[in-house]
DNA sequence: CAATCCAAAATTGTTAGCAATTTATCTGTA
DNA sequence: TACAGATAAATTGCTAACAATTTTGGATTG
């Protein structure tokens, strides 16, 4: 496959990603070859490669046989596996970014939360989902690990549109406060403290979820049975 | 993408991820498109998707456009990346079990050491390579968390890779000696001794590599500098 | 003999068109 | 109206042939 074929089918998989990553792709919107051919101005192959990576790799797509791709719709297990995961991770990269910092890296950081603070300020929903995910990839970064990197880089991708299917109220991810008491605590280089406030973190962004006990079809069945004649 | 392709795919990742991973295919070794269909019996389209996919997602194979696909052949910085993010999957993974374990679970743990033995045993190599990563595997499961499992099963085979590159003389990957140690903390519910045994585990691993700074090409560079003259 | 160039072979990359399957629409019947 | 069946439309899946690129091997030349 030739590199530029590659960087195609990548140029697909950040549109669609971040599209679902930010809410534009909500859970469940087929998303048809041919429509999408014609939206991104793409080659169809290029196209069905990038579904079958957001599929297999992001797992942010459902691919079902002969009837097409659409936005995917993590059960609950899944979810709590998703966050559960994704603690481990962000508190390794806390501790191993306290441990790279210099100049250039709180540099970084301050920078990313006024970025941040900025979409707050313009009231930007989109901006604020995409820079508060970047915060998480900024402290990777620092941390130096690619591998780890690219790990949480999936799961943020993922993180979001959980929290696309089970978060009701239209709340941000991530409050800024947190961020900003983050960060306090990695330049101040106390590990205790940022590992705590990092779990603290994660907890909080799950407590707003849904992740009851119940299944979504439930919904469903229940509207189904007791619903109000139509017409 | 029928469900016959992608399960095609899937054979042939797992037929030349295992090859890799159990040190039959070297790094560097070329894999030329034809050949695999050829051995594998398959179409060419899926040698290809499944190239792709063990280039971008498991990156045990490196892809140069125009020039084919290659068992990939990891720098001393991802080798030292993957180790690093495995440890602390691992160290998440045996706390998580701990926590999960019952009496099938404890089986379950019990009667893969018998396996890894009867490898050792039988003087199986690559059965040895195999089960002894299938080891880490049954750990991630009964841990219970997919997501957990499926990133460690990506870093297992990667580190194999880097085991294959990087370790001179060839020794098997883990000792069953520190396995059995750690099964036996595990059953303890021993939290503290169990991690600490993993953390030295990984250790030893590394301990035999060769991760000092120069790089690879800097061998053959010598090998031509120094070499006796031909013929 | 080394270096350069050219043609042939090997190998990978791309595409268009058809096949197969699913979904939607229409028609007739009770 | 509700239902079943048939037909048409939409959509995905597949392949074979062709195009492009790189490698190989040898011929030519200084």
């Amino acid at each position: 496959m030739s590199t530029r074929a590659q960087s195609e089918i990548q140029r697909i998989v950040e549109r669609l990603g971040s599209a679902i990553a930010e809410h534009r792709l909500p859970p469940g919107t087929r998303l048809v070859e041919a429509k999408l051919v014609e939206v991104l101005g793409a080659n169809r192959n290029h196209v069905r490669a990038a579904l079958q990576k957001l599929a297999s790799e992001y797992k942010v797509v459902s691919i079902i046989p002969n009837r097409g791709a659409c936005v995917a719709q993590p059960t609950v297990k899944e979810a709590r596996d998703v966050f559960s995961a994704r603690i481990v991770i962000e508190r390794a990269i806390v501790d191993q970014a306290i441990e790279n910092l210099n100049a250039k890296n709180r540099h970084r950081l301050l920078k990313q939360l006024e970025k941040e603070n900025d979409a707050i300020q313009r009231g930007e929903r989109q901006e604020m989902i995409r820079e508060s995910g970047n915060f998480h990839r900024v402290l990777a970064q620092i941390a130096g690990n690619d591998v780890l990197d690219e790990l949480l880089a999936g799961l943020i991708t993922r993180t979001s549109l959980i929290i696309a299917l089970y978060q009701e109220t239209p709340n941000v991810q991530c409050s800024i406060e947190e961020h900003q008491a983050l960060v306090d605590a990695v330049l101040a280089q106390d590990r205790a403290r940022a590992t705590q406030l990092m779990d603290a973190h994660m907890g909080n962004i799950q407590r707003y979820l849904l992740l009851d006990e119940r299944p979504k079809e439930v919904d469903l069945q229940a509207a189904l049975q007791e619903g109000e004649a139509l017409g």
